[in-house]
DNA sequence: GTAAAATGCTATAGTCAATAGCTATTGGAG
DNA sequence: CTCCAATAGCTATTGACTATAGCATTTTAC
């Protein structure tokens, strides 16, 4: 195999090639996702929105690994484009709720991630595309059992 | 499986795993270097410079997809570490060359990432583990043969 | 009622990558 | 040789993302 003649002394490492694969594949998200004037996080946000619409701030960083303070100014810009809303639980705490627009947006970029997804796994050669993602996970997530 | 009922909406696709994974590895990575105080990109410029020793500021960031204008201070801040030096080519272009200095923490780089290396590919099972390597080359370089 | 924790936020700084633009050198065409 | 395009290295700036510290309010526990 070519690649590994390559004089990128990097390519053996998984760590790094698994960096430049990563970096590779955001980018060409990003740039389908830029028509519906979403960026990843972004779009992650709606689609945990869509699946339960009375989300805190705190439960989709939490789960988006996003802290509260970089939560704050990118509800700020989904809540001014009209993708959602706020409405009070408590005295402190805001349940994040998709609005008409927002619900419509979410739809949009559902369909974007699927295709993405489809394709993403198209270009792996059959006999390794079924071990790929059971990889990730036991990379990202070392405690699931699997 | 656990992961697949999370709340989590975008466990599902690749996409989003490779990143929150490559992000994850990255972290952990990055710490490993810090003792030898590399960055990632750096540490990946000693790995070049130790099979090759003549690049050229231009050849190294057209392997490592860095543009011209962010390897400047890259090299600027290794030289100041007493990493590299360079040396005059001709007139507009220098070779970068590893110091003494360098070469040494080239080293220690080397181990450190071979460690990393092994510990990461022992963190997937078995059955998927030699999957891993092939599926990110197809998804970073599709024109590569398989 | 008071102390501690939780929630949302601001402000700030650091990293990383992308773009535009500058200077100087090289190399080829006339 | 002169002119001009391409190359090489660099500065400065911007934008996105992340990390930290700190503040105000509210809830919860004792």
């Amino acid at each position: 195999m070519d690649g590994y003649e390559n004089p990128d002394a990097m390519e053996h490492f998984p760590g790094y090639v698994l960096r430049r694969t990563a970096h590779a594949m955001m980018a060409e998200l990003a740039q389908r996702l830029a028509p519906l004037d979403l960026r990843i996080s972004e779009c992650a946000i709606l689609m945990m929105l869509g699946q339960r619409g009375d989300l805190t701030s705190a439960e989709i960083g939490k789960v988006l690994d996003i802290q509260r303070a970089n939560m704050a100014p990118m509800l700020k810009r989904m809540e001014l484009a009209g993708l959602i809303a706020r409405k009070p639980i408590d005295g402190r705490s805001m349940a994040i709720v998709l609005t008409k627009v927002g619900t419509a947006r979410r739809a949009l970029a559902h369909a974007t991630l699927n295709a993405f997804e489809a394709e993403l796994m198209s270009r792996i050669p059959a006999r390794h595309r079924h071990h790929f993602m059971p990889a990730l996970y036991a990379l990202w997530k070392p405690a699931e059992p699997d």
